[in-house]
DNA sequence: CTGAAAGCGCTTACAG
DNA sequence: CTGAAAGCGCTTACAG
């Protein structure tokens, strides 16, 4: 019952362990027939190559690395992760490669995390999600010489190639949308404030403001719980000074936020516009539904995956640009009351 | 450039190889002092372990796998297994233990990646999600003498331990609560009918509804994803005799059907209540905040990665039963209508 | 406590 | 086209 082995296999065939290896990679080495029944033997004896002598002997892992740092409460309620996740996957299955996952706690942790995995070769590569600014990932991804690609923006931090989409584009479309239907008192619920992705995004809400005319604008930062969110909507419409419209971050918050919005007595969107980044099925789901700036998240992720491929299978790959988030009009946002 | 290994360090230190692995791996074998002397020059140069020649000595993968086999669509947005991948997460972490996730198709390439990775070595054992009616894949890891643990009952079936929590019980409460408020008609929206636990809970409503004079109970099976819940609440509530009462087998699918109720103009609880299996923060977010049955499903899996590593360790471990879900009453159940 | 050596299962130059 | 052999980096009996 011992594991069946290359030897195995030579000795019934009456070849080599040389040939067997041959015949099993379809190098060049052996003759057609003697491939033909070398592999029908593994194949009766039910052989499955060792990864690990293979890898000793240089072999790639066919792995690639993906380190979450959220806690574990927002990482179970965001649909974003389990989507870009599944367009890795359908990437990687293809290719018969593996997705390592590991959620970690912080940054100290998710580089030593690159180290060990790369150290020991269980990963040929890694996927870095949730950019900051002064990221400590890639000074030691370069330093590692270690595969990699960055889901985010923006462009040119590092030398590691990224996937990212125009997040500042979507953000000035939305405001110009409400700007249009003529709000000019827009809040902005945001993300973690040292993501990189939520500095620009902070960046493209203050010059849309500034050019458009709203006069009154405010941003408040969470952890992109659906509890921070409902907080900083409680705050927002408590405030002197109310909104008339909110962006938020992502789609979780502001179905929090359309919930505390008629939980206070306003109407949405008769008292209160809401858009969400991100378009999970959440925003259809309620009533009213939200209008949402929409990306296909499982094709952004097969994109990082083609990217990091590439990358390991030593092509030089550059950044490139997926497409950006669509505003989709729904239910929940429309002309503000003319109380102005 | 090239990486350190032992060679290298047993050279400085001037030992053998066996000296160093002894001393790194905490063996007996040699002095303390040469010990220590030993783990400075491996630290100094940086040295890492090469997880496949240790693999190839017979060493463990250190890694368990977890193949899910959902729609990308469904398991984007079910909270359900990023909270379980981070209560097994929680539990591997602690012992450096990886998890190598994959998204499979059918059951087919379910059972051909446990093959391949058990065959490579690349796992130690694996977690099996979703049992089916005579699920193929206990019959395989048995065979193969993989080590898993089934997360979800019924308790008994097969050889492979399993990690269970009671939903039978927890549906009965639950029409028992909705009983007692004076619900007799009453629906079930499950989710996909060859699971073992869709047919657990499908017994005990059946039985319970049985008992407490429900003189009227229909259900229909879906795939879990808010879609097709919001299709089987549109075909519920058009019916002939429509229910004063229905419970959802996950909340995707309870906050989809609320919207369905809003959207035909009932109200809820008023005209209807509506129960949600699984409590994540989705059912306080929406307005009215869901009664749920609440289970912490890190907790979960976080005990069946226990058992799991347990196994791996070779304890012969049995299955073991998990707190059963609390019935959370909230704004979305009330008594119906004195119109019966 | 230490050293020399075999072996894990594969790949790949190197000779024939 | 094929065979014999070295080597990947580690672990672990086996002698000293």
């Amino acid at each position: 019952m011992k594991r069946p082995t290359i030897a195995d296999i030579a000795r019934r065939a009456g070849v080599s362990k040389g040939a067997v290896s041959y015949a099993l990679n379809g190098q060049r080495g052996v003759s057609e027939a003697t491939r033909r029944r070398i592999l029908a033997i593994a194949d009766e004896i039910g052989w499955n190559p060792h990864s690990a002598a293979r890898a000793l002997s240089g072999a790639a892992a066919d792995t690639i690395g993906l380190a979450l740092r959220r806690p574990a409460r927002v990482l179970g309620f965001e649909p974003f992760y389990m989507e870009l996740i599944s367009g890795v996957e359908a990437e990687l299955s293809d290719r018969a490669y593996a997705l390592m996952l590991q959620i970690v706690a912080d940054a100290d942790a998710e580089v030593d995390v690159y180290r060990r995995w790369w150290g020991e070769r269980r990963v040929d590569g890694v996927l870095i999600c949730d950019l900051r600014v002064s990221d400590p990932r890639i000074p030691v991804v370069t330093d590692l010489h270690l595969p990699a690609v960055v889901v985010g923006g923006p462009e040119g931090v590092g030398d590691v190639p990224h996937v990212w989409n125009d997040d500042a584009a979507a953000l000035i479309e939305t405001v110009e949308y409400l700007a249009a239907l003529g709000h000019r008192r827009i809040a902005r619920v945001a993300g973690l404030p040292d993501l990189w992705h939520t500095r620009v995004r902070a960046g493209a809400f203050k010059e849309a403001c500034g050019r458009l005319g709203v006069k009154w604008s405010q941003t408040i930062g969470t952890d992109y719980s659906g509890e921070e969110g409902a907080q900083a909507t409680r705050r927002l419409l408590s405030g002197e000074t109310r909104p008339t419209a909110v962006i938020y971050d992502n789609d979780v918050m502001a179905v929090a936020g359309l919930g505390v919005a008629q939980e206070m007595g306003l109407t949405v969107p008769g008292d209160l516009s809401i858009v969400a980044f991100d378009d999970s099925p959440l925003c259809r789901l309620v009533h009213p539904s939200l209008t949402a700036l929409a990306r296909d998240i499982p094709a952004y992720g097969a994109l990082a995956a083609r990217q990091l491929l590439a990358a390991i299978g030593g092509q030089s790959v550059g950044s490139v640009q997926d497409a950006t988030a669509r505003l989709v009009p729904r239910a929940s946002t429309a002309k503000p009351r003319p109380v102005d």
